[in-house]
This record gives structure tokens, sequence and C-alpha cells, in this order.
DNA sequence: TAAATATATGTCAATTATGACATATTATCA
DNA sequence: TGATAATATGTCATAATTGACATATATTTA
């Protein structure tokens, strides 16, 4: 990860703390954002597909248009369980999220 | 998901209603837990590989046994975010994780 | 362009996950 | 066997995520 990506990440309300500690971060810290940010994107793709607004898909997943904004967007405060829970609730097979992963 | 499987995910803690619900059970929740179930088995079998007692591993994900416990036995109250984190910390790529998924 | 529709951002009380601890159960081996 | 190490289970206060709401911003359409 460079200094750009940690700056729009940043922007997003992800946290670092130093710079020492960004630079050293760990291969694990960026491969989980990676990880979040590829199931976040899918997400998004797949919600047009189905033509469907974010208000649409709130309630399909029970929750509100402003988390699924959240969602689709890479918003820190959200989980990996609440991506992989709407993925599926789109009718999207493990094996469909492992491509996506592995993209 | 037959009524064996579900006798044996009750006993550890989830929770599925009615058995009438349970029999719609749509394929999202079972997705869902099988991923789950699916990544522990992959941790518990990467931390022996790497001759760790939970111990071990709890120090190196800075949780507890016990935590790593319910992370290997499929416990209901473990995130899939925790799942994921522990098996970067032990140096699976994302690749290999959507390879467990997918298998 | 203005109105309407869609998406993004900020906040918060309630819910859920967390590490930590105690303790029970299970494996290992002397 | 019995001691010792490893793993499992239960509980809880704290921390993180949640849906909901208000409102800002962006996009579409008349």
């Amino acid at each position: 990860m460079n200094k750009q990506k940690r700056k729009s990440l940043e922007k997003k309300g992800w946290k670092f703390g130093s710079t020492e500690e960004f630079l050293n971060l760990s291969e694990e810290e960026s491969s989980y954002i990676e990880l979040k940010m590829k199931l976040s994107a899918n997400l998004r793709k797949l919600r047009t597909e189905h033509k469907l607004t974010q208000v649409e898909l709130a309630k399909v997943i029970k929750s509100s248009q402003s988390r699924v904004a959240k969602l689709e967007t890479g918003d820190p405060s959200v989980s990996l369980d609440l991506i992989i829970r709407s993925l599926l609730a789109l009718g999207t097979s493990n094996k469909e999220i492992a491509r996506a992963i592995s993209s």
C-alpha cells in the first residue's frame, strides 16, 4: 500500500497510527482492507446489475439506506459479516464470493 | 441442510427459530454458516500445521485461548472478521482464503 | 435550470462481538 | 493410572457494529 492509497483510506475514516507504523503496516492489515474493498465493490456491482436502489437493497437485507451506502463505500464501521450477508442475500454463492476475493 | 446438521449446530449455540422457519431456511443463512465453518476449519488446520497451541495463537492475534477455541469450533459468537483476521495473521493470502471458501 | 430521485455523511442508542477470566473437559505421556 | 498440557465452555464488563434518523451532496429527468 502506498501513501496515495493511505490518504484515500484515511479520508474514509481508516486509522493507521504513525507513518512508521504504517510503513511496516503488516501484510495482514492491508490484505484485510483489500478484501473488504473487493467485496464492497462487488456488492455495488451486484446491486446495480439487479437494478435496485440502495433503499430497495436496504429492505432486502433489513437495514437502512445509509448503511448500504457505507457498505458500498468501504466505510470502516462496517463488518465483513454484513458485507458477506448482503452478498448472500443478493443470491451470490460462496464460490462467487471466493472468485470476488481472488480477482 | 438436514435435521442432523441442524441439531449439531443448535448444540453449538446457533439459533434457527421454528422448524418451519428452519425448513425454508434461506440458502443465505446456510451459506453463511457454511462459509464460517470452512474458514474455522481452515484456521485450525493452519494453526496445527504451524505447530502452535491455542495459547500461542492467541498471543499472535492478541486475543485469548478461549476465543481461539471458539473461533475453531464455529461458535456463533465469533465474527467472520475475527476469523479472517486470524487467518491473515497466520500468513494466509487472500487467494488462499478464497480457495478455502471454494473448497 | 429546478425539481425529483439517489447516494453519502454524521450521529447515536441499542445490539452484538470482544478479551479476559474461571473452570470443565479432553488428550498426552510418565 | 495420575499428573500435566491442551482445548472447550460459561460468563461478563467493555468495545465495536448496528439500524435508524437527519441532512448534505450528487445524479437524473422534466
